[in-house]
DNA sequence: TCAAAAGTGTTCGGCGTACACCCATGA
DNA sequence: TCATGGGTGTACGCCGAACACTTTTGA
């Protein structure tokens, strides 16, 4: 998932296919990005691996958050026929292990062979049919986005090395729908001694330019376990 | 798990393998309960199948938290001496997707065929021996419990039907191994209106009775969907 | 009468929340 | 000079944390 001004993008490919003789299109969709497991692979380096055909990344955020396996999540009709047009056994039984991952998607290109992949606003997603059961996996995804940001700064994978509050702000107005008062969210901040206040400032804006900060990992991760010591 | 006394405790299944020959034993560790998930079975279905064959009980709680599928994970000698033992392929590859259960011991028998099944607590396991990567899974279902416990009252599903607060309060002790302070914690339950204060009192105890509190599950739905509303 | 657990109130500090105005910049 | 977003302080209510004694019962 990706922010991008003021919504919080998921990556999506295209599911289309044209009837060869009539060229009627039969299906017109969209799906999650996925593949299957090799066989000696790590579920997580498979997602990993998915992830890096798609955007040439490495070292990416990623978390597993679910695994799904209804026995009939490949039937509705639509699903039936691409499986068979990709030479796919239909009536296989697939287990998706599921793993949501956070991208500052500027600069970044996505790509896939042969199919079209789009980033798509997650509020405009449930206008559009996704295949499978993946609409369930994006609701659970959100969810679990939620969940752990609540708990843990993760937002910064979504955000540039240097950013403004106001955009740290915006990044979580986004994910949790919500808006918060400019002072209270800044006066949190500062509580956070993870988060660095830089000399720097924007330029170039036809405002008063925002001061810029950083995320340090260290620190973050050194008072992390500060706080596992005394609750253990 | 379950809650017995002051523990939280887990299931766990003896796994013996004795040379035929010499009459050495070969292994004597501990594993998880488990089983291979049918063809047509749902995921949970698998779960609740394996949790009947255990204990006999339907309709118990039941979360998944975690899929573990390192293609190495079977690869410790003793896990392929077992494997061999057992007629299973030890080059197979075997994902995990792991749920916990929270089942209130009292009254409950645990049996497996040919097998000793044995209630641990889950603060000792950690000096036994445990097969394949199930210490790995049994940390990160504590991990998931707590987490969970933080938000959601499934501490019921440990407690029986009328519960009192001391119980009510040993339970979040046990599981996030911890004290709180009685009078703090008793405010703060106070709070809850779906923990309902009822007219029966402990007898027959050489102290002062303590009163009988029961959890009123479409009260906290309600209030659980009042926030939800609010907070979206 | 003793042991054992139940039950009960107050104080304090910190945190979240509500709320409005001036500042720096480029156009 | 105007439009745009950046940046700041105070007051109040609630909640969590610390803390000690009386009550009821069976043995």
């Amino acid at each position: 998932m990706d922010l991008t001004f003021r919504d919080l993008n998921v990556i999506l490919v295209q599911r289309e296919l044209t009837d060869p003789i009539s060229g009627e299109k039969l299906i017109n969709d969209l799906t999650l990005a996925g593949n299957h497991v090799y066989m000696d692979e790590q579920l997580d380096a498979a997602a990993r691996r998915v992830l890096f055909d798609l955007t040439g990344l490495h070292d990416i955020f990623l978390e597993q958050f679910y695994t799904t396996g209804d026995p009939d999540r490949l039937s509705k009709p639509m699903d039936q026929l691409w499986l068979k047009s990709i030479n796919k056994n239909p009536s296989e039984r697939v287990v998706s292990v599921c793993y949501y991952s956070l991208i500052n998607s500027i600069n970044i290109t996505i790509t896939k062979k042969d199919r079209v992949v789009l980033w798509v606003p997650v509020q405009d997603v449930k206008n559009q049919e996704l295949a499978f059961d993946h609409a369930k996996i994006l609701e659970n995804a959100l969810l679990a986005l939620r969940n752990k940001l609540k708990h843990e700064p993760i937002s910064f994978e979504l955000l540039p090395e240097k950013f403004t509050l106001s955009q740290l702000q915006r990044l979580y107005e986004v994910v949790f729908n919500t808006e918060y008062d400019k002072r209270n969210f800044r006066k949190k901040i500062n509580k956070m001694n993870y988060i660095i206040k830089l000399e720097e400032k924007q330029v170039g804006v036809s405002h008063k330019p925002a001061t810029y900060f950083s995320f340090d990992r260290n620190i973050y991760e050194a008072c992390k376990s500060e706080i596992l010591n005394f609750s253990s």
